[in-house]
Order: structure tokens, then sequence, then C-alpha cells
DNA sequence: TAAACATATTGACAAGTATCTATGTATACA
DNA sequence: TGTATACATAGATACTTGTCAATATGTTTA
């Protein structure tokens, strides 16, 4: 069991095509032409997106023959909603300040 | 009751200094100068994080005086938190390469 | 074996960003 | 009123990043 850098997954998660990437594996796994498909961007662009998102951790492959088939790493994700949930707005702790 | 940009507040959240900020907030409202001594960044570039962290909606400013005081606002913690707590990582929905 | 297919890597480039110094603005206080 | 304090803005710069075209790698199939 492995730690996870929050603000890598965050940079990660950054992009607007990578966050839908991630909604999308959300509902299952997906292969690269799956998503190629769905986005207007290239075949390498989609490579490097999806990297990126492996190398925070977030997303695992699987290579199966030609395709390689993209999914949520649970390890990670749990982790994540853990420092997530853990962010509070409360207003205490006024500073020193005078 | 607005809504979130939810690549927005991840990217704001990608830089490690900026979370830390974040985290900081989380245990209470700080001020500029609290936050400032915590880093070993000039001011200007604190103001230039904090910028983007209200920008995003993650932060709030209450001006007093001389002093900006920080928090996190607690909306849009909660819609983000909604957000990633929406994320699953089922291994369902197998792609249709064949 | 050759061609077709799926994906990765390389190299280039425009755009964005984190940081700094210098300076501006607004408030508090003597 | 003048000076100190807290923070913001402007401009510059080095670095990072998202994207593409071209090419490479590995797999399947004819």
């Amino acid at each position: 069991m492995s730690s996870i850098d929050v603000a890598l997954i965050c940079k990660a998660l950054g992009d607007s095509n990578r966050l839908q990437i991630v909604q999308m594996l959300s509902d299952g796994e997906k292969c690269a032409c799956n998503l190629l498909e769905k986005f207007e961007i290239t075949q390498p662009t989609l490579s490097h997106h999806m990297r990126i998102l492996c190398e925070c951790g977030l997303v695992d492959v699987r290579k199966e023959g030609k395709w390689s088939h993209y999914s949520l790493n649970n390890e990670t994700l749990a982790m994540f909603k853990v420092f997530v949930g853990s962010l509070t707005a409360s207003k205490e702790g006024e500073c020193s300040c005078q």
C-alpha cells in the first residue's frame, strides 16, 4: 500500500480533458480507442494524458494484445477521497494579527 | 448557490504550495502574514497564489483594516467533495474492443 | 512474411505559469 | 501630515505543459 502525492493527482485532474477521461473511467474500464473517439485530440496527445494519469497512480493499464485498457486505481482513489474529505471550512483558529 | 469548475479547483490544488495553504486554512482562518511566514516565497508570490485559490472559489477573503483573512469556502468545498466522492473504480462496463 | 492496426515515443512550438524585483495602494499610527 | 505596515499589481524571465506531425514499437491477420 503505497502513499499518494495529492498535488500530483490534482495537477493531473487540473486539465479538463484528463478530468473528463477520469469521469469516463469512473463508468468502467475503457480502452484507448474508446477514449480517443470522445475527444478532439490526436492519438499521441491522448497517450500523453494517459501517461500522466498513470504516473500519479490514479489510473491503471491492462494491456491485452494491441489494446490498452484503462481503469481507475481503487486504492489511490480511496486515499484521495480521504484527503479531500479531511478538508474542512471551519471558522475556528483566528489568526494572531491584531 | 453557484456551480463549480472542478478542473479549475484541481489546477489550483496542483501546486504544492497552494495545497499546503489549503491544508493550513482547513485548520481555520489565516491572514496573509501568517501564511507567508510558513513558506519560502516572497509576498507577491503568496498574493498570486491566494488570488488563484480565490478565483476558483475555494478560498474567501475577509478584509479587515490592513489585513486580509483567508478561509476555505464551505460551499465550494462541499461541492468538490461530492464530485470526488462520486468517482468510483468499478471494473464494470468492458469496452467494445475485440 | 507483409500489411494493417493500436499505442508509445520523439521533437518542436506556442501558450501558460511560478517566481522574482520594483512599484502602487490603502490603512494605521505617531 | 508623514511614516510604517499589509497587501496587490506590473513587468520580466525561466520553466513547464498541451498539442501536433512524424516515427517507432509491438500485435494481429492475411
